[in-house]
DNA sequence: ATTTAGCATTCATAAATTAGAAGTGCTAAG
DNA sequence: CTTAGCACTTCTAATTTATGAATGCTAAAT
């Protein structure tokens, strides 16, 4: 079993560590400890063989190991508060913001980020379980009109788009029309499907250029179904600003992952709605970062967010936020109840 | 006065060195025109008086300087030729968004930065001219709402609200009336006045909680007047992919600039509609980029453009490619006249 | 008058050496 | 059980050395 004395040791490492990036020498922490560096060193073997540190080479300090940060954050960590600056600063976005969650979410987010110098994803699972509700044209200036889908759950797609000279504004309204009167409350990701093969065949007698004006609707559908996939990066070459990541090869490597496809996947697999943290290989994305996911409830959509960092990330400050966020966007949410 | 054969060794060190981004010596080169590498060098020195090449130290081959570019890219290069495979997939991106020019363009520039590997910045200037053409809402589930705004440019704004218990549809619905009859037709960047001198004090009458609705309305308006400098940049990370840039310190400067609000008006402030390019210093950003810049008409609204990256890079193709869309968008504008 | 071969010269880069500092592990005394 | 003391290990940074690439210049060749 581990003691006392050696978990006041660990706690002390795993936070100088993660304060200053660099290994953490007994002699650094034995004030804090009321004992000789000496004791401190014995006890850093004991916590070496437990495999909760490590050390780059013989006459290093000691830094965390993957399972030292776990420990850290299972049994350590105290609840860090935030600092009222902070505090400050969401509940300005909270308020700037009451009546709109996607965009506050979003926002806060960004914020967090900002403040703590890691990236963060938002994951929008948007069109999940969307309709649609209604198409709308709006005739503009010249022969140019505003095309709009709009979906039960309030997301909307718009394309503004030039009309070909050879097809009447009234062919349009038809074709509008149409789709108003059959595809109309169709999950949106059977919208396509829906145009293909019950408005495609109507819509020649109506409209002479159906062609182009059928694409250009059917486009506009399928940007629905690539926005349910919908991944905001905030912050992504904040990596760079991070004293262990000089090394330009691994930026690069981390850069990568965020334009890889898999990402989303990755940061999903999430199943309940705590605060997990993920630490180092856990994260299946490096051995080099953490992340720390969590999921909001925003207007009855899950919004999966995740921030990433080094693996000596502020576990405990971006805890607090995110903790924070959620409490606010939970008493927002009860509004409606 | 500078000789052909001076210019056909500028040329080649040129696009030896834009290929390789190592100096080039005189060995290298002599091969291409039959001389031995002694005349190369010779004439290697008057190019160097003439300020068009450069040494990094004694005995390292040249490098073009800013003055170098500059004459190869006013006198020596050739119009080069977009490959087969380049055109076709610019052509897949003009058909299938033939009806949407912003977006046509949006993703035309998109792979100007995959094919190249340059950072592109596509600056809308878009609410400069907008008028409010009309305010809509709808009602969705429970009680949330959809709030939209659309110019008559075909610009849309839309927020997804969640009623506060206390206010009714009805009221609402007044809101978006009283709107609509005042604030129509308003330049957008004159809405926020509007909304505060002409319909703050009347809605007072119509809605119980008026503060809250107004404040919505207020924000989403203003959202428009930040798109009108709505900065669009792909491909940040580009200039890791550089030989040039493996000096993280180098990396982050640039990162950093596209960060400052100020690089907007580096970009914009281009006057005629041509394609221009601006070598390191002429660039105003650092010295180590260069910048191709153009405007597009769209809509009749201008889209600045502009592709960076190092001093050495691929002016020929990338003034082929903008020049190609260029082509083709000024032909999609055509259809409407 | 050009062009070119030849060679000494310059400088960068990489590898090898050295010196110093940091921090450990172990031993033996407190 | 704690700690002082010291030998030991390894990193880092500074210095040296060696190698190689490419130059500028001189003098001969065309």
């Amino acid at each position: 079993m581990i003691t006392e004395r050696q978990r006041a040791i660990l706690k002390c490492i795993v936070e100088e560590y993660i304060k200053t990036a660099k290994p953490v020498s007994s002699n650094h922490i034995c004030n804090s400890l009321n004992c000789s560096s000496a004791t401190v060193r014995n006890e850093m073997v004991r916590l070496e063989e437990l495999k909760l540190l490590e050390k780059n080479h013989f006459a290093s300090g000691r830094i965390p190991s993957e399972d030292g940060y776990r420990y850290y954050v299972d049994n350590l960590m105290e609840p860090k508060e935030m600092t009222g600056e902070d505090m400050l600063k969401l509940q300005t976005i909270f308020r700037n913001n009451e009546l709109d969650l996607n965009d506050t979410i979003k926002r806060s987010i960004e914020l967090v980020s900002e403040i703590t110098n890691y990236t963060s994803i938002v994951l929008g699972n948007a069109s999940k379980d969307n309709r649609l509700k209604k198409v709308e044209i709006v005739p503009l200036e010249a022969n140019r009109i505003l095309t709009m889908a709009i979906t039960d759950k309030g997301f909307v797609e718009h394309k503004n788009m030039v009309l070909p000279e050879n097809v009447e504004m009234s062919e349009v309204v038809k074709t509008v029309e149409l789709i108003n009167k059959l595809v109309v409350n169709t999950p949106i990701n059977e919208v396509s499907e829906k145009l293909e093969y019950e408005v495609k065949p109507i819509i020649s007698k109506y409209v002479k250029q159906h062609e182009v004006l059928y694409n250009a609707f059917y486009d506009a559908f399928n940007e629905f179904t690539n926005k349910a996939n919908d991944v905001r990066v905030v912050g992504r070459t904040n990596f760079l600003k991070q004293p262990e990541f000089t090394n330009i090869d691994k930026v690069k490597e981390i850069l990568n992952k965020f334009e890889d496809s898999n990402l989303i996947n990755t940061i999903t697999a999430d199943d309940d709605n705590d605060i997990k943290i993920y630490i180092g290989e856990e994260s299946e994305i490096t051995d080099d970062v953490s992340v720390i996911k969590t999921k909001y409830d925003i207007n009855g959509e899950e919004v999966t967010i995740a921030i990433m960092g080094p693996k000596r990330m502020e576990y405990g400050k971006v805890v607090a936020m995110l903790d924070y966020i959620k409490e606010n966007i939970g008493g927002m949410n009860e509004k409606e109840k």
